[in-house]
DNA sequence: ATCCGCATGTAACCCGTTACATGATTCT
DNA sequence: AGAATCATGTAACGGGTTACATGCGGAT
């Protein structure tokens, strides 16, 4: 449990480790079968990001030998190294998630929003989950506001030009992502409320 | 003239000095006041990255003397190095801004895109600027359609939780900025054509 | 025997961040 | 003199990328 702080990378690993015990060549896969992130981890990342996490105490290995039972076609090649959380990533992994969005970083950090509210299904109760919504929305219609007024008052420099044509860009896009977020919220909200047992020992 | 490739950091700062002549600091000032990525550069990556263009040819310093003159209050303190494009700098700036979009790049590279779009203006024909944000928008409309394909196959899987939510907001996105493209479009094909004399001279 | 796929790792290189150092000028 | 602003730079550190190395099993 040394003091340094993980890395946007780290902190999705660890989650997704959470999520389900994986190898590195798992977390590989997951990365490239899913729209994830459009983002494919090298093994000069993906391995020495476990090593460390490992070494924090974060995560545990367990060799897994290859069952291969009896004539069966015991699947693979070399040994895997499946990760599983400690209790102690567990617990960054929640503190990480119970994070709320802030408007000031929300347009620069909005992909690992939308990352952290999908690890959120399954860990955070109901209430949690729309309570971080609302913070983005809320950071979304600052941000927004800000955009508009910069345009407001830039308005006779740039109109109809590139510069304004780029601003109506961010603009547009941001307030899509905030007409998401209010939409996801009066899902969630709406959506039949099945409690899901795994949350609660999730808190404990 | 060395071969390697510059960065996307290095382009926009040759870009910048291409629209402008300036100094480190001016380059600095004008990151923190415009909403242009709400990026600012440190001291640390910002002269080191203006040497390398320096020690490639692509610009030119040239110690400016404070003018001071008679009794004037001559600004400010050290000297400053202000940087020029040099012929072989310019060229690649425009190489870098003809580039088109591609579809398997597109989202990652979507706020560069709109960076060069800015950066067009006044040195790419109005055809040109059509034809990349046509590029533009075919990548978007390729990326968006592979992202409905992906959510419909998934929809009994995840409709309505939070994967498919998250998916959603990728959908809404580029699907804004899609629109967005098209609108540019529209705007800068009715537009009066005031052709612009520096246009000319750049692309000769 | 060889190649391919699974699976993990290592080394060189580059770049960005943080934090500090330095120079010159003006304001108090 | 001391502080503030303008202005450029450097050093330590960390992490990502690329490319290569290794190990083992099954398929041709």
């Amino acid at each position: 449990m040394s003091g340094r702080q993980l890395t946007s990378f780290e902190h999705i690993l660890l989650g997704l480790i959470c999520a389900a015990p994986s190898s590195g060549y798992d977390l590989k896969q997951r990365f490239a079968s899913t729209p994830i992130g459009v983002y494919q981890p090298s093994s000069g990342s993906l391995y020495p990001a476990l090593r460390r996490l490992e070494r924090q105490g974060l995560v545990r290995a367990q060799r897994q030998a290859q069952p291969g039972g009896s004539g069966g076609p015991g699947q693979s090649g070399r040994q895997r190294r499946v990760y599983e959380p400690t209790e102690a990533g567990q617990a960054v992994h929640v503190a990480w998630l119970r994070v709320l969005a802030a408007p000031d970083t929300v347009s620069r950090d909005l992909p690992l929003h939308v990352m952290r509210f999908v690890m959120m299904e399954h860990l955070l109760p109901r209430a949690e989950v729309l309570a971080f919504l609302r913070s983005v929305a809320d950071a979304l219609a600052v941000f927004t506001a800000d955009l508009e007024k910069y345009a407001a008052a830039a308005e006779f420099s740039f109109a109809g030009r590139h510069p304004g044509l780029a601003l109506d860009h961010g603009i547009d896009v941001h307030r899509a992502s905030l007409r998401w977020a209010e939409r996801a919220i009066a899902a969630l909200s709406t959506a039949d409320v099945a409690v899901d047992p795994a949350v609660d020992n999730a808190i404990a």
